[in-house]
DNA sequence: TGTACATCAGTGAACGCGCGTTCACTGATGTAC
DNA sequence: TGTACATCAGTGAACGCGCGTTCACTGATGTAC
């Protein structure tokens, strides 16, 4: 009904360092949430106040970019798997050798979870325990995660007769080492980081042993 | 310095159906605790008045039983686990041929956490996400289920060469898997117990993807 | 370039609510004799 | 078996506190001309 003549610039239009004081703000609180989530909260123990105190704005000013905390929560989990998949996107990118495939692979996904650690933490902790919203916005990323790994995991097996349902299970398996090692990593306090190490060398392992599963593997009435 | 003269009797000495007052109480406290668990709210979330009010008692009732929340809560994973263990040393005492074995521990461990599910649901939900000293205490309690699981292996797999590193990396794996197959047993629900027997099918191939990569491992500069 | 002004991000005060914890108390339990 | 009484589990009122949400407001932002 009501046409609009003048006015605000949208968002993102204009953009100086940082943004509009729209985003810049916007951003804040996310960054207030995941800072706030380095101890013992979980994100579901936050309360809105805390988080906009941390961002350095007035609680109504919460209201202003998200209808509460549930759909911040959601935002981050976009934001999260947005730059793990990005990541994974790099990594299919330079094939090697089975058994430096593996090696390479734990390492560089325990060194994106330490440089993503606030998010990885916020995640770690809701997956289980968050609201049922957010829980099933992980699950459901995590679910497309075992699809792309089943279908490079077929890439790798060439002229093997698995099935697809076969194949997500064994990137199931994976990914449940994945979710344990991610818990691992987030764990290892800054004054010990040699335990990477051996936390990659572990991974290596357990990732080995999978795939030794899953050469000798036939998959049956097919 | 002072001397008992007379007085009530100790707890458990004259136990009549359901224990004394005192006992009685402090079941009803940790029973409401579970009960309160059952939907979206995970233990942290949980509020002494809540879990005092579920139970029917005045809220500072409760520090006749426990000086705070977090006791109780240790006290819930401890029952957790030892039921847990007490199930899988009635397992280990039937011996199985190995594929039979794995169907038969897929299907036994789902059923148990089905009948356990509110312990479950709070073990699950505070693994990851609960205060320090519920999740080391989890944390513990599977460390020990693990180093328990990988003496099994070792009875499973006589004349192979594997260190004891490689038995518990094996177990891990495992382990891990429980976890999954944990959260994914508790999410079925009730108007769909069909669902259980997909997820014991899927749990038993990947119990044996992994026994087939144990089959193929060897243990290098054991 | 300069300016009037529409928009709306952020403010600050207010509300009712459930929280954890304290305290002096009451009355059920069960012992000593 | 009967009874006086010590113990202490459970009560009910009170406290100060941080919470989520609402509202009318103010003043920064950036457009239209």
């Amino acid at each position: 009904m009501s046409v609009r003549k003048r006015g605000r610039g949208e968002d993102g239009v204009h953009d100086e360092t940082g943004g509009s004081r729209k985003s810049r703000t916007r951003q804040a609180l996310l960054d207030a949430a995941l800072d706030l989530m380095a101890g013992e909260d979980s994100f579901t123990s936050l309360s809105l106040r805390e988080v906009t105190r941390q961002a350095g704005v007035v609680p109504a000013a919460f209201y202003r970019h998200f209808p509460d905390m549930s759909s911040l929560g959601l935002e981050l989990v976009d934001e999260s798997f947005r730059a793990l998949r990005a990541m994974m996107r790099d990594a299919r990118s330079q094939p090697l050798p089975t058994e430096q495939m593996l090696r390479r692979s734990a390492e560089v996904y325990v060194h994106h979870v330490r440089n993503n650690a606030r998010h990885f933490r916020f995640v770690s902790k809701e997956f289980y325990s968050g609201s049922t919203a957010i829980r099933f916005a992980i699950r459901n990323e995590i679910r497309l995660l075992v699809s792309e790994l089943a279908t490079d995991l077929a890439l790798l097996l060439p002229g093997r007769n698995i099935t697809g349902p076969d194949l997500q299970m064994m990137a199931g398996v994976v990914v449940n080492n994945m979710v344990t090692v991610t818990s691992l990593s987030l764990d290892v306090p800054e004054d010990h980081l040699d335990e990477l190490q051996s936390l990659i060398e572990l991974s290596t392992r357990q990732l080995r042993l999978i795939f030794l599963g899953v050469s000798a593997w036939e998959s049956q009435r097919q």
